[in-house]
Order: C-alpha cells, then structure tokens, then sequence
DNA sequence: CATTTAGTTAGACATTTGTTTAATTGTATA
DNA sequence: TATACAATTAAACAAATGTCTAACTAAATG
C-alpha cells in the first residue's frame, strides 16, 4: 500500500483522479487545467501509473488514461478496520426485551 | 485533507495506529516496539495529531495517545466517490423479467 | 522527408521529510 | 531539593519530492 499512500498525498494527483472520475482523457487533457508544466503533470501521471490507480492506452499520437480503483478496496478496508475498532465506544446499545 | 492524507503516508505512523487500535497507549509504549528513536516516534505522533487522527491527554508523566478514526469518514466518502463514478462498469447487469 | 504535435525522459535545484543526538520541560519520588 | 523517568523541542543532515527547462521519442501530416 506504500505506493498508493504516496501517490495520494498530493493534491494535484488527487485532482488528476477527481478528472478522470468525468471519463477517460488524455496527458494533454488532464495537464490542461493545471498550472504546472506539461512534464510536471507527466510525473505526476507516472506515480498514480506506479501506484495502479490509473491505466494507459495508447491510441496513434495520444496517449489515454482511464481510473483504476480497484486498488481502493485494501485501502478501504484497512481504514474500516481502523474505525470497527473504535465502533463499540459510540455505539447506542441495544434496547433490553421489554 | 492534507494533512490527513500526509499522515498516512509512512508505514511507522500506519503502523501506531494499527497499535492504537487495541487501546490507547502512552507515547513511551508506543516507541517500544518500534527500532527508531523516541523523538522520532514523538515526531511522528504529533503529525498524526496535527491530522486528528490520534487524541492526547496527560496522565502525570505520562502522556496517553488514543485512536481517532472520526477523521477517516471524509477519505472514505472521497474514496467511495472514486469508486462510484466506475461502479456502472463492474456491475452485473439485472435480468430481464420472465 | 521535413515539420508539427503529443508525450516522456534527463538533469538541475529548492523544499520537504525522516532520522539522529543533545538539550529542555514536566512530573514523581527518595 | 535533588534525582530519575517520560516526553518533547532544537539543530543538523541525508534522502525523497515536486518543479522547471531542455532534450528526446513517437506518431501524424504537409
């Protein structure tokens, strides 16, 4: 998991994700919106690539990225562990049979 | 989200917080197990406090850390609406009616 | 085949991060 | 009050990270 803690902990790989949530875009498309430069973004895509929360596919002169997030569910799961933990603290205890 | 996400991103603090999940512990029983130094480690509870992921009280000497997962429910839900956007993919088709 | 467009790779650099040892603060106790 | 123990703060430093410009690779097109 240490790649996909990495690849989340910045906020323009986070925005690159909430793009794709839309549909499938290219490097162009994705670095269009940003501030930072082409190879910049080029970087950042290689991380979230590492990190599997994207896939490519070349298609002629563009290349197009496409949401992963499959690998979300140990991450998902590891934080719900987390919180089952504390669950019984908050919990509003069952009503005794009357 | 920043700061929470920064903090997960480091095995030895994903680590104390799966210790944490047990009970809270003091900051001295949370070094222990681990091979770095105790400022280290207390480097590394402050910037899961400064991300509320953990709460401290003082008991005398001692300094007691405990588990706050309250702070994973915005990162669930941004996760989940990753999660969504692709969930029509996946899905098994409802059957048509006999 | 030369040129343009899309994208990545390489190298440099400032900033951030994780670690250490030494010093400091705070509390308990002989 | 002096000493011991728990924990944090300070200062230093190597390694990792995010950014840039320049150079490169690959495909499309005049």
């Amino acid at each position: 998991m240490n790649r996909l803690f990495k690849a989340l902990n910045d906020p323009t790989r986070r925005q690159i994700l909430e793009l794709l949530r839309e549909k499938p875009l290219t490097a162009g498309e994705i670095a269009g919106p940003f501030a930072i430069s082409k190879p910049s973004i080029s970087h950042h895509l290689d991380l979230l690539k590492q990190a599997d929360l994207v896939l490519t596919e070349r298609q002629g002169q563009y290349v197009q990225y496409t949401l992963n997030t499959t690998v979300l569910d140990d991450l998902l799961s590891w934080m719900l562990s987390l919180k089952d933990s504390t669950l019984h603290k908050n919990r509003v205890p069952d009503l005794p049979q009357s």
